[in-house]
RNA sequence: GGAGCGUUCGACUAAGGGUUAGGUCACCUCCCUUUCACGGAGGUAAUACGGGUUCGAAUCCCGUACGCUCUACCA
């Protein structure tokens, strides 16, 4: 490697981050560490019509909370800011001035009424070759006429002038030689009215001045590169021009197209890495981060969606992914997501993850819930006998609150069929011989010894302890789920227990 | 319409001239479990289509179909 390697996410601040744009992070981040490099945040915030409150920010925390820290951004600093390029307004203008003066560029004069007229007019108008000359532009006007235009502070835009039928090729990291006719391609606007550069004009300046040796980016932008190794070649030399990658498209489930968040609305599942809360409109969108996923779990299951070491291993930590990544395995094409299997990957890490550090994650949950943890380690514990059947964090609500308080609901319907005095006896002198414990300090606090005492007072009454498992879980519980009863019986005590199967009782002889 | 890119089980993917086309998720069966899971053992299921090249093609070539992306003073 000639140079320290330098990679770029570039997203603008518009809304909340999409899986999408949370993959593409990932791979620049992946690349970049596996050489040793920098991963730099830039913050393409050139349309303000566009801008929304609050979206740097959350950025900025969903690369946190993702364990993906940027070398440099708007708030890490570093040797090349600014990184927001709004605040780098001063620095395009030159460049689009020194492509005017090339001959590579010119005015354009047309109002929006008059592109507009002109899109009614010619199906599939394109500001081009084909029709340039029929414009309002520096081309077609005299200099005069220009000069009088600009003098008199008439808007315009700078263009880029696509040359004529030049065949351009490029190497694409992923995708290989990819060539373009340049006379099918419009003549980009670099520069806006108000002064901001477009996104064409931005990324080869910024990439240019920040050093950036790699630029991946997603596949949407294929089809204007033709424009970026233009800029390049006329602004800075394609010597100088960083190596491309476009990266496949994460896609819808079913059907086909690209992800969108309202995919994951129609289906049930988070889009976004996080909670995001648009601030003009209000509306909720959902996270992977409060549905319950591990950032591990999400970066394993994005990494694998579209790349794969050449083995059968699919749980990787980010460690492991930064030493095995390269793009030379990175797909072709677009990966369609499928949220079972995510849910997998997030299963498999908790499994992975130790109970103390998961008892700590679980916590706001249960806080959300309103169920109270009294004791640290009680929630540890409990963590320890329920994890294996939670795929999400939020799963550990349903699968253990009954640890912390008496179920609100008993499914009795699943008892009655099935229910009679002699089960009724059963658990009324079940619960007598608790009390009996208890008022004698005597109690069993061994989950073995729970078993055989339960197993022992069945075989006074002659009933199979199977035909009573169930009815003293449910009774626990409040439904058919659940680790062992015995278990449960020895975490909860057995007062509580006793009370709960007191409670149980009286709703049956009550049907 | 144009341009570019893509296409292996339902989904993610492995195999890059020679394999009974492998793995994972999902689904089904069985075992384990006096619940639900976890775990274990099996099963269903794929090279888009048509031509070449070759002793031999998922793999190389050509064509077709289909899909996707772009075609904004948005990124």
């Amino acid at each position: 490697m000639d140079s320290k390697v330098r990679v770029r996410f570039a997203p603008s601040p518009t809304g909340g981050l999409h899986i999408g744009g949370v993959r593409t992070v990932l791979f620049n981040y992946l690349f970049a560490k596996h050489h040793g490099g920098e991963f730099i945040l830039r913050i393409e915030d050139t349309d303000q019509s566009r801008f929304v409150a609050g979206a740097e920010q959350y950025i900025l925390d969903t690369l946190n909370w993702c364990g993906m820290v940027p070398d440099e951004s708007p708030v890490h600093h570093g040797a090349y800011g600014p990184y927001r390029q709004s605040e780098r307004k001063h620095l395009y203008k030159q460049y689009a001035d020194q492509l005017i003066e090339q001959g590579h560029a010119y005015y354009a004069f047309d109002t929006a009424a008059d592109l507009e007229a002109k899109r009614n007019q010619i199906p599939n108008f394109q500001y081009s070759r084909a029709h340039r000359m029929e414009m309002k532009n520096s081309i077609t006007l005299s200099e005069n006429e220009v000069s009088d235009l600009l003098k008199s502070n008439t808007p315009y835009v700078i263009r880029i002038k696509m040359p004529e039928q030049e065949n351009l090729t490029f190497h694409d990291l992923i995708r290989g030689e990819v060539s373009f006719d340049t006379s099918t391609v419009d003549d980009k606007v670099l520069l806006k009215a108000d002064g901001m550069p477009t996104y064409h004009l931005a990324v080869v300046v910024d990439d240019h001045l920040m050093k950036i040796t790699h630029a991946f980016r997603g596949e949407e932008w294929l089809p204007s590169a033709p424009v970026h190794i233009l800029l390049w070649k006329y602004l800075f030399g394609l010597d100088k021009m960083p190596k491309w990658a476009h990266l496949p498209l994460i896609l819808k489930p079913e059907g086909h197209g690209k992800l969108s968040k309202r995919d994951g609305e129609r289906l049930g599942f988070p889009v976004f890495a996080m909670d995001w809360m648009d601030p003009n409109t209000k509306e909720q969108t959902i996270g992977f981060k409060e549905r319950g996923f591990l950032p591990e779990a999400l970066i394993n299951l994005l990494a694998l969606l579209g790349w794969n070491d050449g083995t059968d291993k699919e749980i990787f930590s980010i460690e492991e992914l930064i030493s095995q990544f390269s793009l030379e395995r990175v797909h072709k094409g677009g990966a369609k997501f499928d949220y079972e299997k995510a849910k997998w990957f997030n299963q498999e890490w908790i499994k992975k993850t130790d109970d103390a550090t998961l008892a700590t994650l679980v916590k706001p949950f249960f806080d959300d819930a309103q169920i109270e943890v009294h004791e640290p380690s009680y929630l540890v514990k409990v963590i320890g006998l329920v994890k294996d059947r939670c795929h999400l964090l939020t799963d550990f609500i349903t699968q253990s609150s009954f640890f912390f308080q008496a179920p609100s609901q008993i499914d009795t319907a699943a008892l009655l069929p099935k229910w009679d005095d002699k089960k009724q006896a059963f658990f009324t002198a079940l619960i007598l011989e608790y009390q009996t414990m208890l008022s004698k300090g005597e109690a069993i606090t061994q989950a073995s010894e729970l078993e055989l005492h339960f197993k022992n007072l069945a075989a006074t009454h002659e009933i199979k302890p199977g035909d009573l498992m169930l009815p003293l879980r449910v009774m626990l519980v409040g439904g058919k789920f659940g680790p062992g009863v015995f278990d449960i019986i020895q975490s909860i005590e057995l007062e509580d227990a006793q009370k709960r199967i007191d409670h149980s009782l009286k709703l049956l002889s009550n049907k």
